[in-house]
DNA sequence: CCGCATCCGATGGGATACTG
DNA sequence: CAGTATCCCATCGGATGCGG
């Protein structure tokens, strides 16, 4: 799974789709991409006002991550020259593009997540179960 | 974000939400999760092939996701007791109810991920040449 | 207000070697 | 074959303090 930039070979065109995957699960997959994404849906936000919304965040992770979303052209990042400063985090058409993952994301664990969350209660039984019985 | 195991307050719902979005992320936003998913959608497949498949996983991940998605209940696994052993990991039909998050994944990383290379190429170059100016 | 710089502990994950 | 155990290093991320 090296993620060479260019292959001509199609045999690797599998690899290729799990490369991509790859790529954007390492941008969204991480703790703050979906939460920020999720967030700026309803329209543009400034830094402390994404950092209050998001409890538990940190100033140097919110910045991280946003970042490297602007960086990967989903965010837009606006200074307003004004005192106190003022910048402006908002979704790009891209960033937007994203909302139909998301949505998925979340309607997959808003209807599966007590599915999980029971067999994680299963298996940690008989985990514990096993366990005492050496 | 505390993800309390209940809430009672209808005004957290969303907080819920991004919170089994989280758990979700969790789980398949590591690195290999995906991948094995993907690969056990043709059918099962024992250790050593899908270490194989896999190009570039250590054993030591490859179990280490494996039981991860077997105790949440996205894949069995089952052991026969026959020399040389063997061992077969299947989807389960919670597992493959991620297909659909998996293929949505996939679709917008394949559509997108170039326009995503070319804004980080753009961001980077910008950056480097900001940096000669100093 | 919006960050960046630095330090530092916790964690993740690779390499390697070994077992039932 | 299918893992487990150990070491070790890189990265992550929190805390703190400073700068524009």
């Amino acid at each position: 799974m090296k993620c060479s930039t260019h292959l001509e070979d199609s045999e690797q065109v599998d690899s290729l789709r799990d490369c991509a995957s790859r790529q954007v699960l390492d941008r969204i997959g991480d703790a703050w991409s979906v939460l920020i994404v999720t967030q700026l849906r309803a329209g543009p936000l400034r830094f402390t006002e994404l950092a209050r919304k998001m409890d538990g965040v940190t100033p140097k992770m919110l910045t991280q991550t946003l970042r490297g979303l602007e960086r990967d052209g989903l965010v837009t990042r606006t200074v307003h020259a004004v005192v106190p400063p003022r910048v402006d985090y908002e979704l790009t058409p891209l960033g937007r593009s994203l909302e139909g993952v998301v949505d998925a994301i979340t309607a997959w664990a808003d209807s599966h997540i007590g599915d999980v969350l029971a067999a994680r209660g299963s298996y940690d039984s008989k985990a514990s179960t096993a366990k005492n019985r050496s």
